[in-house]
RNA sequence: GUCCCAUUCGUCUAGAGGCCUAGGACACCGCCCUUUCACGGCGGUAACAGGGGUUCGAACCCCCUAUGGGACGCCA
């Protein structure tokens, strides 16, 4: 038996645990069944993978054991540095299915389907945008045609009935056709969307299961049709639980850390962080806890996953961490994970010209640069007591820095200092105080080397956790301060 | 709003009709070990969302309600 196996994470830049929790699933799966686990990163719109995001995911994989086999070269919008050659085989085979009458062109623009999608809703009718919807006269269209006017390939959809999609752990799931639009297939720049790109891939990878998140199961009657459309044999479809914040919401950046780049900068042994998502809706036949990847595969099975979404807790993972670093390290072997993990030449050339010319000897290199190598930073209310700044206003400039931060992409040097300028001035304040707050709490005092360098080096997870962190410590505005703060962001000129 | 998925201690989970007086783990509390703190050992508090069925028997099967989440894009 081979079975295939396919994820497709979404790289929002830093490589999600979401992504290796899928991943992990993936690769149990087919290696319980001596297949394989092909990993293809999709970004047919070309945003959010860029080549460093692209390596990130891949490091981050490796750096968790989670290999994945090659797979056939199938072409295709692989993300912008490989931009597809073959980008016209989807126009082909969407083309195809114009041909055939399961397809058509649509030369509507984007305001017009904001204002369909209006109409229906005040008539009260709560149907997707189905072709009839989309119809234009035939004069029109010619008209639109003969401009050269931009158009789509979207698919036809029954406008009534209901798709029965299988999944593995479910059973059959009923879904409306009423709810499903027409779906686009090919851009008007002539990518495809995710759904065709996904379903002509997987075909021709011969891909014969698929492990993908929950968010999926609505857009399953889509790719169900499309492989009965094109006359293929459609995978199997397994919807893994999602991963949730400690409220139940859907695990974000905004409320944990996300980034796998995190957890191994906070100082966790890959071979925990992998266990411990092992364990995230699943559970070995006699519920140990700890266990190696190899165990879990030799283990696995996906009837063994339960449905409710679990709380990514990080207490339990330190927990599980702990017991790795206790019982698996030498002390030799723990000399040298300390070392590969910051006492690396890489790290340590980052931090030195920062702190070489604050030292008058190598003893006052630990309590300057103590920080970089620290998780939570212990800091109190004191801490944040300034000549000029009221309690308040630090308050005030850490959650404005938090909700800025949180939009903010590029964290190198220069841009982050750019950005938290603006942000000063915004708020009409000058750069020094502004920054006194954030040096508290990303250095834990604000006799230190630059924040923003620090904060650079750091990361984007971490120096949000310390924020965060610190904002807890001193008390975050009370839910009526919230909103009122949140309407004086908004409006600020950023 | 509509549709879909889910619901066992605060959290992760075991549970496939009788083995359930519901088991384990994290966290929390207590005791022991210990010059401190941790580790470790022992013990404790704590859950089947609610209501109806089906059945001799329901945490488990069915229905309704509630709650949570997800999806409704020329994003993936």
């Amino acid at each position: 038996m081979t079975v295939r196996t396919r994820v497709a994470p979404s790289p929002t830049g830093d490589p999600h645990v979401g992504t290796a929790y899928i991943a992990l699933f993936n690769l149990a799966f087919a290696r319980q069944h001596g297949g394989q686990f092909v990993l293809r990163i999709e970004d047919t719109d070309q945003i959010r993978s860029t080549p460093e995001s692209e390596q990130a995911i891949l490091d981050s994989m490796r750096w968790l054991g989670l290999e994945w086999d090659e797979g056939p070269d199938v072409g295709g919008p692989h993300g912008p540095y490989r931009q597809s050659e073959r980008k016209d085989q989807y126009k082909d085979f969407a083309m195809r299915l114009v041909e055939e009458g399961k397809a058509f062109l649509c030369y509507r623009t984007g305001e017009e389907l904001d204002q369909l999608r209006e109409e229906l809703k005040a008539q009260g009718i709560n149907r997707a945008l189905k072709e009839c919807d989309l119809a234009l006269p035939d004069a029109e269209v010619e008209r639109r045609m003969a401009e050269g006017a931009p158009y789509v390939v979207r698919m036809k959809v029954p406008e009534t009935g209901t798709c029965e999609v299988d999944d593995m752990l479910r059973g059959p799931i009923e879904l409306d056709w009423e709810r499903v639009d027409a779906q686009i297939l090919l851009k008007s720049d002539g990518m495809p969307t995710y759904h065709l790109a996904n379903v002509v891939d997987d075909h021709l990878m011969e891909i014969t299961h698929v492990i993908r998140g929950e968010e999926w199961i609505n857009s399953a009657p889509k790719h169900k049709l499309l492989y009965e459309y094109f006359g293929w044999n459609m995978p199997k479809l397994c919807h893994m639980p999602l991963l949730r914040n400690p409220d139940k919401s859907k695990l974000s950046k905004r409320k944990n850390p996300t980034s796998i780049l995190y957890y191994k900068r906070m100082g966790y042994l890959p071979e925990a962080l992998l266990n411990y998502l092992g364990r995230m809706g699943w559970s070995m036949p006699d519920e140990s806890e700890k266990f190696t990847r190899q165990q879990m595969f030799d283990n696995f099975d996906i009837q063994r996953v339960s449905l409710g979404g679990p709380v990514f807790d990080q207490e339990k993972l330190s927990w599980l961490n702990g017991l790795w670093i206790r019982e698996e390290l030498s002390p030799e072997a723990f000399a040298a994970e300390m070392q590969k993990w910051a006492l690396n030449p890489e790290y340590l050339m980052q931090i030195i010209p920062l702190i070489q010319p604050r030292v008058e000897k190598f003893s006052d290199v630990a309590p300057l640069a103590g920080f970089f190598l620290s998780g939570m930073m212990p800091v109190t209310e004191q801490s944040f007591e300034h000549k000029s700044l009221e309690l308040e206003e630090v308050r005030r400039i850490l959650q404005f820095s938090v909700w800025h931060l949180d939009q903010h992409r590029n964290w190198g040097r220069d841009d982050l200092f750019a950005t938290l300028k603006s942000l000063s001035e915004a708020m009409e304040m000058k750069i020094r105080d502004f920054l006194f707050p954030l040096f508290v709490a990303i250095s834990g005092t604000a006799q230190s080397v630059s924040v923003v360098d620090a904060m650079s080096i750091l990361g984007p997870d971490m120096s949000r956790a310390r924020l965060r962190h610190a904002l807890e410590v001193i008390g975050g505005p009370s839910k009526k301060q919230t909103k009122k703060w949140e309407k004086e962001f908004r409006d600020l000129s950023l």
